[in-house]
DNA sequence: CGCTTATAGTAGCGAGTCGAAACTATTGCA
DNA sequence: TGCAATAGTTTCGACTCGCTACTATAAGCG
């Protein structure tokens, strides 16, 4: 019972029950999925594009999901100065609150021994990243992680976007993250 | 980076990636998973109610992506004689087609080394155990390894419903599974 | 036996997703 | 300066989704 059909089912069907489980709340599976992106993602990652791709989903199908989550007022909009096209969401008080949510996923993974859940990660991480390779998709690995993460004097930097970071931006999702 | 945070993304991104590449067919997910579920499910547990329970989703829903299957000709119905409100559906020589085309995550996994098969089979599966333990639902495991599967003189036979079962079914999803 | 309750499946509703295509407003490049 | 690329939105039709209300059949029990 480990052939490639049965592990595929389980990966479907675990995603599967976990997305009716957010019928629960006032969000569904797609707006938790992007309201979950934009809590990990780095301020220079939280555009309609940029979730569009990490969901893999049209930019017109994201941009109707996002307004939703502003009216529902877990978002906000904030439009960018240097280029007025672009949109950048933040998530509000509610919103954290709601992203920080736990989940029966999350518990049961939480449970499972250390080892197990290296195993898993590196495994997974593999997958997604022959997956990605396929489609030419971008990774959205955590900016610290990056061929462009530099340190100087206890600061952090990023050598592509020539700017200061702060410490805790290191950890989140980058869309420009390139693999070290 | 194996934070249960970052093992719950990667599962739900690599579903929600394999979903989005559904949309080149002309089925969309949902459809997909009813027609996989079909395509693996033993002759005792293709009702809608034995789907929506598998998916994780309500019987009116199931029942209107069933309804568009037999609608584009994937599956047909066969109401049961002894129980008049019963309904099972069946793959038509389209839908077998179909259920076993490929697709990408399906040649990633088996790309995979065996030993990380074994692992990743064996923790997605105890995962799964502990999300149905939570809400009590069923496996949905394979006939030959429930404790009703028996073999007489090279037969195999279920003691649940007292049937003798043909040796392809065996390997066949049952909704009465119970692990031995 | 008949009556009540449980079960199997369905229809219709309103909100929302989905891709696709057409559209506006910017920006960038030649 | 002009034209192509980019960012985001809108509208469309098909569909999912849970929900409630409904029909038909079956099963339990007095």
């Amino acid at each position: 019972m480990n052939t490639p059909q049965h592990i595929r089912a389980l990966i479907k069907r675990l995603a599967r029950l976990d997305a009716a489980e957010t019928w629960e709340s006032d969000l569904n599976p797609a707006q938790v999925a992007a309201l979950d992106y934009l809590a990990r993602a780095n301020r220079f990652s939280r555009a309609p594009s940029h979730v569009a791709e990490y969901l893999g989903a049209t930019r017109g199908t994201t941009s109707q999901t996002l307004k939703a989550l502003v009216r529902k007022g877990y978002v906000s909009e904030h439009r960018s100065e240097t280029d007025k096209r672009s949109i950048s969401y933040d998530l509000t008080d509610a919103g954290r609150t709601l992203a920080s949510q736990r989940g029966r996923l999350l518990a049961t993974i939480e449970a499972l021994p250390n080892t197990h859940r290296a195993e898993l990660s590196e495994t997974l991480s593999k997958i997604l990243e022959s997956q990605l390779a396929k489609t030419d998709g971008r990774l959205f690995g955590v900016c610290k992680t990056c061929t462009y993460h530099r340190t100087q004097n206890g600061h952090a930097y990023c050598a592509l976007l020539s700017l200061p970071l702060l410490a805790e931006e290191t950890e989140q999702i980058c869309h420009e993250q390139v693999a070290a």
